[in-house]
Order: structure tokens, then C-alpha cells, then sequence
DNA sequence: CTGTTTCTGCATCGATCGATACATAAATCG
DNA sequence: CGATTTATGTATCGATCGATGCAGAAACAG
């Protein structure tokens, strides 16, 4: 129902003729600027005059761009997954054990949720953190909740490839474990919101992984001899 | 600036003659609703027509009651502490040990961030998802992060207590600790709001529990004996 | 050049935002 | 009773909300 940004043919934009006037502003740029406001202030507490602003331009050519405040945040939504994903995942994908991934996961969150990656990046996952299901968008709820539907799945597929490896004991609670570190991610992100440093959240992962080594451990110990808690 | 619920002299309220016309609505009732729209929708998505509605009073009567939409939020937060506070931490506070504590707070939050006590609350802890303070209204993300920060200083302060009675070794991690409990407990009420359910969050709690009392085991055998993690 | 297409800046749309003015109603005081 | 005080209901305030109309500018095609 919407103009799209240039038309969908030829598929590659290199080619297209561009006929009209050409843009005067750097889409990729306005984007960037958009997704940082809409992820320090959330979709409601941002305006459109908030983000022409940030953005640089006018608001005829915000909306010739994106459509709509919803679909640019939408885009948002897209753009800041390109862009910041791979901080936190890449380790994790990578990793040759359940636990090197947990441990990438928490530690390169530490990094990322404080802004020590980018220069001055707000504080805090913008996927986490947002509340934008709640404030009455259907469509963009269920986007970002299936973005952390994923992050779980990822984790869980991550465990029970780790419990076919015989890395962890067959009665792990792979859905509760999963459910557990990303929990721990997703305080991670509150706190940072909070102002919590690098080394508070680093601290946060260590006590996580020292709990899941000792778990993992106790885990096996009770699967072969013992009924209850050790201590 | 405004004027008070109510002279505040005399101090007893139920002395007072009542001057004037009396209020046609209950002040706690309309309380109560005002606080639910803003635990489910936020400050900036709730708008006075939502609260109007919700509580059944007119716009004027609003104001003359709570004085402004930010006095209002203000009010919302108190009123929700004194209703929910003791829900979650009530048994923290009479437990024993500092691993009772931490079970009651994370197995009380399984229950309440799920609407498991009260019929049919809004999910997740209102505090803990409260972003007023990155929306542009300094006072009142003042007042949710003072009270985020007391519920980590409640946790490390009985920490502190637990080392020092020797419950955890005086190595232990007191600060990492706390920020770790109250991750979890934060990426509950995240959950939560996601839909997960009691059941799925006393999953994490017993993954956290577990993992508490085998680093605690753990770190007393590295004050003991082992250097390094024991697996 | 003319014609077509697209983007930009100015002005502004109707709707809704948070917040009130005002007249009236309902209570107490004297 | 009238005088005073406070709350309610209607109607509305100026400001801002998200979103556009429109004329001119800047590129293309012919």
C-alpha cells in the first residue's frame, strides 16, 4: 500500500537509471540515526519530530523513505539486527562446546549492552528492551518477540546438540537451562540500562558460569550416585 | 504547587469533617486501575483518556485528585510497592540463610511475575520493566532506578550478612552475586511479559538455585585445595 | 528544449495530547 | 436559611501528535 524505497525491479539498485531527483540525504545513515533514538527512548517517547531531527531531514521525505513512523521503526528493528548481531552471536556460533558458546554469549553481551563496542551506542539490547508489544502495535510486538523467541531457540538447539555430544547429561533441563542464560542476558540489558559497567556485567557471567560448570558437574555426579544437593 | 488529596492537617484523615463536596469515587479503586494501565502499557503509551476510562472518573477529577499525569506515575509506583513488594520479598527477608533467600526470592517472582497470586495483573515486575527514565522524564527514571538499585543493595547486603556468618567463604563474589540474582530475577519479569509461564520460570529459578549451591561447594574446594574449576 | 518523474521545503491537516475554565452539584459552617 | 468549600460534567484550551498537499527543484528521457 506503500511506495517502496526505489522499485523492487531491477533487483540490483547499482543499475536502476534512478529517474527523478536523486535523494539529498543518506538513507543508511538516517536509518542509523533513527534506530538509535527509537532504541534509547522506545517507539511511543519517540516523535516524528524527534527522529526528522536526528535524522537530518524533513518529514515529507521520512515518510517518502519509510512509509510510516511503524514501518520505519520496523526497518529499525531490521537494521540494528545487521549491525549488531554478530557482536553477540558470531563467538557463540563459533564455539566448539555448549559451554565456550555460553560463555561467548554472556561475555561479548557484557561488552556490547555497555556501549564498549560502538563509540556511543545506547545502553542496553534495543530487541530486549523494547516494550513496543506492550504499548498497543501488534504487528511490531510479535516482531520483536519472535527476535527473542529465536535467541532462545538458538540457545536450546545449542544445549541439546551439547547433550547428543555427551557434553551434557541426558536429564539436563535444556529448556530451563536456556531459558536460565538468557535470562541472565536479559538482566544483563536491564542493568546496563542502569548504568552497570563492563566489569559488573563480566562479574554477572562469571558467577553464571561458574554455576553452570559446577551444575553441569553436579549434574553428573547426582545422575551417578547422588539423589540430592551436594552441600 | 498543587493541592494535596486532602489538607494534610489534621494528620488523621478519618477525623477530618469533610468539607465541601465529597468525592464520588474511591481514591484506592481508581488508584489501583491507574497503576494496572501503567504496569501493562507504560508512561508514554498510557494517555489521560486511557487512565480516564480505566478509572471511571472524569479528567477534571483527575487532577484535582493526583495533580498531574507525572504525580500520578509517581503514586502508581508507590501504591504497587506497598501492594506487591511483600509478595516477592517477604520471604527473602525471613529466611534463615542467603540461599534460602535467594530460593524464596526467585521461586515468590516465579509466581507473581506470572500473575499467579493476583487474578489477572499485568506480567512482569512494573519496576523492573519501567523505562520512564529513557523516555525523557528525569525524575521519575530517578525514582525506578532508586528502587532497582535498593532491591540489589537488600540482596548484597544479605550477602554481606552470609559471609560474614560463613555461610559463603569471604572470597566470594558479594557484588557479583547480587547483580547475578537480580539478572535473573530482571530476565524473569522479561520473560514473563513474553509469556512464559510460572512453571517455565521456577525452571530457571532451580537452574539458578543449583548453580548457586555448586559454586558455593566449588569455591569453598578453590579456597581449599583446587585452583581451578573442577570439571 | 519539453515532458516526466521523484525528492525537498513550507505550510498545514484533523486527531489527540496533557491540562483547565466554568457553571453546577453536594457537602459543611454559621 | 445563605455562605463557603470542594467535586463533578461539559466543553475546550494551546501544543503536539502522525501524516500530507502542494509548489518548486533536480534528475532523467525524448
Amino acid at each position: 500500500m506503500q511506495k517502496q524505497d526505489r522499485p523492487p525491479f531491477p533487483p540490483n539498485a547499482a543499475l536502476a537509471p534512478a529517474r527523478g531527483r536523486p535523494r539529498a540525504f543518506d538513507r543508511e545513515a538516517a536509518l542509523a540515526q533513527a534506530t538509535r533514538l527509537f532504541w534509547r527512548k522506545g517507539y511511543a517517547a519517540t516523535s516524528i519530530a524527534d527522529l526528522t531531527e536526528a535524522m537530518g531531514i524533513g518529514s515529507p521525505s521520512l515518510y517518502a523513505a519509510f512509509g510510516s513512523k511503524e514501518t520505519l521503526y520496523a526497518e529499525a528493528l531490521d537494521w540494528y539486527g545487521r549491525r549488531y548481531e554478530a557482536l553477540v552471536w558470531a563467538n557463540f556460533a563459533a564455539a566448539g562446546t555448549a559451554r565456550e558458546a555460553v560463555e561467548a554469549l554472556l561475555m561479548d553481551s557484557a561488552a556490547a549492552l555497555t556501549g564498549s563496542c560502538g563509540a556511543d551506542d545506547p545502553l542496553g539490547c534495543m530487541v530486549t528492551l523494547s516494550a513496543v508489544g506492550s504499548e498497543g502495535h501488534a504487528e511490531l510486538g510479535d516482531r520483536v518477540r519472535s527476535s527473542r523467541a529465536l535467541a532462545l531457540k538458538r540457545v536450546e538447539e545449542r544445549l541439546g546438540r551439547a547433550v547428543a555430544d555427551g557434553e551434557l547429561a541426558a536429564s539436563a533441563d535444556v529448556h530451563g537451562l536456556a531459558r536460565f542464560v538468557l535470562a541472565v542476558q536479559g538482566g544483563m540489558s536491564l542493568q546496563a540500562r542502569d548504568g552497570a559497567s563492563r566489569a559488573d556485567l563480566e562479574a554477572v557471567a562469571r558467577v553464571t558460569l561458574s554455576g553452570w560448570d559446577a551444575q553441569v558437574s553436579a549434574g553428573r555426579h547426582r545422575e551417578q550416585r547422588l539423589p540430592d544437593k551436594p552441600a
